[in-house]
RNA sequence: AGCGGUAUCGUCUAGUGGUUAGGACGGGAGAUUCUCAUUCUCCAAACAGGGGUUCAAUUCCCCUUACCGCCGCCA
């Protein structure tokens, strides 16, 4: 690896659950690797059985991967991983622990014990009680001087034990260390007797962190920022087990306007369905454009440099922590949603149709049935307008496009008729249009043509002639096309005219016409 | 309570011991246009409060306030 290259972790634990805080987490930490030339690999923190669901890796591999986020090293799939460091699944590194933490124990820096629960509730009240600070520690830590007799009696007896940190730490003294992203923090040391090793033997997580990013050779640890408050206890065993501790840099969350208190808070997986990763693939936002959103609240200087470079691929970026927002910045999704719009209005009709696709074939199964049937007609709809020099931006997300499309694949069922005219004067002017309508016209021909027949009718040519003698029409040029545009799509608003003509074709556009004539007719 | 962290337009942020405090999104007005969407122009919009230090503080220091974390055999 070159020098200066990082070696960057995502540990998740496998809930199948992908936090948009997570995939920022793994966003930024695959960056630091990899604008580096280093490695950034997954890892999975399966520690706590309570959380674990069924095929839980799977989900948060796919998410990453789909965001086109590259994995060198740890797990692919649910039980496979490459690299030179597994079992990457920290269920499956058991003995690895229970090895260190047995060298901590013989060396007189760790100790079984026996506490229950209950025992450890009475400890926290009677501490709340005194105002004291809670937590196994000093006078509390009653089994820190148990004998080898009464231990080794105890676990005759098949008392269950966890195994503690003997903690080294002074409560008057402060560490200090330089964080990557909010710069220099100086805390108190830990003096707690933390658990390393649970009842069942599975480490904790402050355990688990030191002993597999020394073995794993993680030289910057990039998590969330609610993991400061541990670092004590954190650079306290890496002391203890005579390990080299890594650079770490913590991550604002990623927060939400409460609407209630109005107060900042994390966005919870409970509560806001944007929470989830899965939510922007359903919804239909392209990842690229989710990615770009993410990389904007990560590099505050990133905006500047898409202005600048709007075309180059968003990898060119420099990434950096210095550019990293100390506070928490809250999630704005009106802001995606210009970038995505952004972005999708530059992409050509082969790379729209294909990811409407696959948007479609996953989350509506009908729109892609009606696309697939004429894949041609299909696309030449979502080229209308399309690699202009000023490509309209209105689809943000995949989702938009069924009822953006509608009228292609449907016949109006109702008309958006303009008021200003009345059913005799809109009948004339589709019977006129249809004489003169011709499909063959090229675009430029087109308009012209309806500014004539407008004229010819008594409409403005143009609505600034009607501007000025208001009186002397009965409309304008504007309104005339109006009522060939409902007739039509059945829509006040709509793209290029001419273009969905085009896509409609001749025999539909005369029938739609002759349908809004009958049915002006009737009403 | 304690310990940490953070504080610039509504939002994301740039920035400096002396600036008309800059940009982007959103909002408003106008122009362009057959509608809409674009595009263009313009406008409104901020240094949390109080003390210091200084000729000068949004910037440096202290306090207050607000918000966010953490205090588990969760991660």
């Amino acid at each position: 690896m070159p020098k200066g290259a990082e070696v960057t972790r995502f540990a998740p634990s496998p809930t199948g659950f992908l936090h948009i805080g997570g995939l920022f987490a793994a966003f930024v930490s695959e960056r630091a690797a990899h604008t580096t030339g280093g490695v950034f690999y997954l890892r999975i923190e399966d520690t706590d059985k309570k959380r674990e669901v069924e095929n839980g890796v799977t989900g948060i591999v796919k998410g990453i991967r789909d965001f086109g986020i590259k994995i060198d090293e740890g797990m692919i799939s649910e039980t496979e991983s490459t690299g030179d460091y597994a079992p990457y699944i920290q269920s499956k590194r058991a003995e690895i622990y229970r090895t260190y933490c047995k060298g901590l124990v013989e060396k007189g820096l760790a100790y079984p014990c026996f506490c229950t629960a209950e025992e450890l509730q009475a400890v926290r009240e009677e501490q709340e009680k005194n105002k004291e600070n809670p937590g196994y520690y000093g006078k509390y830590a009653k089994c820190r001087n148990l004998t080898f007799e009464q231990i080794e009696e105890k676990i005759k007896n098949g008392e269950p034990y966890v195994v503690r940190l003997k903690s080294p730490g002074d409560e008057n003294k402060r560490v200090s260390f330089e964080d990557g992203i909010k710069g220099k923090i100086e805390i108190p040391e830990n003096i707690l007797d933390v658990v390393l090793l649970k009842t069942d033997g599975i480490p904790t997580y402050h355990f688990a962190h030191a002993v597999d990013d020394h073995l794993m050779g993680t030289t910057y640890v990039i998590r969330g920022d609610e993991w400061i408050s541990s670092i004590p206890i954190h650079l306290q065993l890496f002391e203890v087990l005579g390990f080299e501790t890594p650079k770490y840099a913590h991550i604002s969350p990623i927060m939400k306007e409460d609407e209630e208190t109005h107060g900042k808070r994390k966005l919870s997986k409970r509560k806001d369905p944007e929470a989830a990763v899965s939510y922007y693939h359903e919804v239909g936002y392209p990842n690229k454009a989710v990615l770009e959103y993410l990389f904007t609240i990560a590099n505050s200087n990133y905006e500047q440099w898409r202005l600048d470079n709007p075309d180059l691929h968003m990898g060119e970026f420099k990434f950096e922590f210095s550019h990293m927002s100390k506070a928490g910045a809250l999630f704005d999704l009106v802001k995606l949603t210009d970038i995505s719009k952004t972005y999708i209005s530059k992409l050509n009709t082969d790379e729209v149709f294909e990811q409407v696709m696959a948007w479609a074939k996953e989350y509506n199964k009908d729109f892609y049935e009606t696309l697939i049937k004429d894949p041609d007609y299909s696309k030449s709809i979502f080229a209308i307008e399309r690699g202009n020099e000023k490509p309209r931006k209105d689809i943000a997300k995949w989702e938009d496009t069924p009822e953006y499309t509608r009228y292609f694949f449907e016949r109006p069922e109702k008309y958006e008729f303009p008021e200003n005219l009345s059913n005799d004067d809109m009948i004339q002017i589709l019977e006129e249009y249809k004489k003169v309508y011709n499909h063959n016209d090229i675009s430029d021909d087109w308009f012209p043509k309806v500014r004539d027949m407008s004229e010819a009718l008594g409409y403005a040519k143009a609505p600034k002639f009607y501007k000025k003698n208001p009186e002397q029409y009965k409309g304008h040029v504007g309104d005339v096309s109006s009522v060939i545009r409902v007739a039509a799509t059945g829509r006040r608003n709509t793209p290029d005219l001419y273009q969905i003509l085009q896509v409609l074709g001749k025999d539909e556009v005369m029938t739609r016409f002759d349908l809004a004539i009958n049915k002006l007719k009737e009403d």
